[in-house]
DNA sequence: TTATTATTTAACTACATAGCTATATAGTCA
DNA sequence: TGACTATATAGCTATGTAGTTAAATAATAA
């Protein structure tokens, strides 16, 4: 399994070499866009809820607690940036992911932050070593 | 060097087994803060700007081709996320990157984004299979 | 046809924030 | 001390967008 992931992690490193160290700006609001796409909590919630496979639009908005107008528009965003694909069946719709990339994405995230919450317990912990540079998490 | 980064991927994977799939709502937001710190172009470029090691803040307004104030705001928000370190020395402020785990985001992306619109243009490229699913990037 | 259900969309409000200008703060040197 | 430089911040405007409500669209069934 670890296996079959290498492959992306090869041409993902290879895309870096080649074009990332030249991004022009065109290309970094692009990327800004994708990123965007991913910064907004009921949007994670919705990404979260489709790995274990396609739901449709009610099932989502059960899923997710919220409107089910919130989590279409939200859906037909993550749709435009191609995040998932959408496919009509009888009187509903279904999503399922189509970029398990995303999935990497948000696990590095959490990593990451896991590692940022630990290293500020481990400084709150030690007494005359607190961090005062870094201010808490906005909110 | 590509074995250096190895165990990076497989803590990742193993954070994700262990806590996205149970990713609460208080964990989203901050995964969706972080997404948010790398979802506006600018940021993006003091980030790339930082890839050869650290920079001052008037070196990177000179970097990035726009005002010293914005520069510092956004260098703001990004050490409050714990994206790059600050360190004053004399009358300047230099900025590092604190995890280079944003690349890696970032060259995922950028492959992911590549390999969108190479099948867009696919698409496009043959008649009577273009794709009315999955409409333009918006803007 | 009408009724029903599922989804999308339009119109709106409230809020967040990018970028600007001007000012404040802090360190260095005379 | 004052002058100078580098950085941060306050106040402001304009823009984007999340969420809501209500209406529109589309597919199915009676």
């Amino acid at each position: 399994m670890l296996k079959l992931r290498w492959n992306y992690v090869h041409s993902a490193i290879e895309v870096f070499f080649s074009s990332m160290k030249i991004l022009d700006d065109r290309a970094l609001i692009h990327v800004a866009d994708y990123f965007r796409a991913l910064a907004e909590p009921l949007r994670l919630k919705i990404i979260n809820a489709l790995r274990d496979g396609e739901h449709n639009v009610g099932e989502l908005t059960e899923l997710c607690a919220c409107s089910q107008a919130n989590v279409s528009k939200h859906l037909t965003l993550l749709a435009q940036i191609g995040l998932v694909t959408r496919e009509a069946r009888g009187t509903s719709v279904y999503y399922r992911i189509a970029d398990p990339t995303i999935y990497r994405l948000c696990d590095l995230v959490c990593g990451q932050l896991a590692q940022h919450f630990s290293d500020q317990a481990n400084l709150h912990a030690a007494p005359g070593k607190r961090s005062t540079k870094i201010k808490k998490l906005k909110k």
